[in-house]
DNA sequence: GCCAAAGTCAGGTATTCCTCTGATTGTCAG
DNA sequence: CTGACAATCAGAGGAATACCTGACTTTGGC
């Protein structure tokens, strides 16, 4: 596994080095550049391949909050994690909501900086435990949720046939169902979905509909 | 400043041994009790002074979630922290509402375990980076749409065992293996899912499997 | 101690799923 | 022209499902 490149973005060149440092004794976790504003941030992210932005939200000129809405047009691969002293019920909330996949404390330790870079790397969110709070109250506050919402993965080999039977299968509907709908013999659906079945190395319903939501041919939802 | 009393609840010893032993290596922290059950673990809360119960969601008898609601009667003081295998977004909710500090999922590394105990005796809230993923998401989506979807059937209508069998049919796994998997006859488990079935107004494998989705007992992804 | 709910099991019936082994037609690339 | 593949259909058989009735035990709450 190739290592986790990061690049860190923040004013205090000393806080940047004593950012540096703490990364550097971390296994398969490399630092690729430093930035001192906004603009320079945005500059370097076009020249390395970084995986990690590690981004101050209080920087001249150009804030961390605007360098992250101008991040994915930059590279929209790149995962942000926000780097605070406070924590600030609204700046994280802009921070989320700009697309941020951490928001870290200035005063964490190392291992809590290690932890969130990694979980951010893996595609999770991480959030200092003093700010967890605000959000944990905001969110008891709207309530319950549905289901996570998976994004597009390549998509396998099937016809347009059996795309179309896996779909209704995963929306819930009989074989009978499925060819009355298509005006198909019953044989010929059973057929199409044995085939599709094959091709996947899924054999039962329940598989297919898991798949089926992963690819984005159905939702949760219905 | 005193140590930090830790009370274990889990039905695994193994498990409990595991936490023991990483808990001690930690300054400042102390184990104080472990229990195997919930009635063990409400027993052992009121004859201990602890500050912080790593609670496993997942008990027989009474449940994690269950023992969760009747701590703050016996000690109002105690902060809990969740231990569980998922980030089942349901039972988060539950969790966080319920009062608890934390939400750990067992996979989590020494260092997070000992963050988490530490950020929830501080009085924050920690939560495992998977899990956080979740609770944004959620926050991120109530946020722009406003006209909340449908509700299902209220998730609490379902018996714990029919929320295990539910879980283990949108896996993917057949009567037969379920029934071997808990040591149940495969006639039982037909009972449940008949029933489980019938509450929730679904009536095929594939309406079950999203249902499961969106109240995020299984992911897509396995 | 009573009652309701949960959990356990069984018999039976009907339906649907899943696989297998076939078959015919049409299309499209080589 | 000739495979290769997609799409259509069928018979047959075993597995799994969906639903019904009914019964027993345990557990927790009042």
């Amino acid at each position: 596994m190739s290592a986790i490149r990061v690049v860190l973005a923040d004013d205090h060149a000393l806080v940047r080095a004593g950012f540096r440092s703490l990364l550097q004794g971390f296994d398969g976790i490399e630092v690729v550049g430093e930035a001192e504003d906004g603009h320079a941030t945005l500059k370097l992210l076009k020249e390395k391949q970084a995986d990690i932005l590690l981004l101050d939200v209080s920087m001249k000129g150009l804030n961390g909050l605007e360098v992250l809405g101008r991040v994915p047009k930059v590279n929209p691969r790149i995962r942000v994690i926000m780097l605070s002293m406070h924590a600030n019920e609204e700046y994280v909330l802009q921070a989320l909501k700009g697309g941020a996949g951490g928001y870290l404390l200035k005063d964490a330790g190392p291992g809590e900086l290690e932890l969130a870079v990694r979980s951010v790397a893996r595609g999770e969110t991480y959030l200092s435990p003093a700010v967890s709070k605000h959000i944990v109250d905001d969110y008891l506050r709207r309530g319950r949720a549905n289901g996570p919402v998976p994004q597009d993965k390549p998509f396998e080999e099937l016809t347009a046939r059996q795309r179309e039977i896996l779909q209704l299968i995963a929306e819930g509907h009989s074989t009978k169902e499925i060819a009355s709908k298509l005006e198909l013999s019953a044989k010929t659906v059973d057929t199409h979905r044995t085939e599709l079945m094959s091709r996947l190395g899924i054999h039962d319903i329940a598989g297919l509909v898991r798949y089926a939501i992963r690819v984005g041919l159905v939702s949760p939802e219905k």
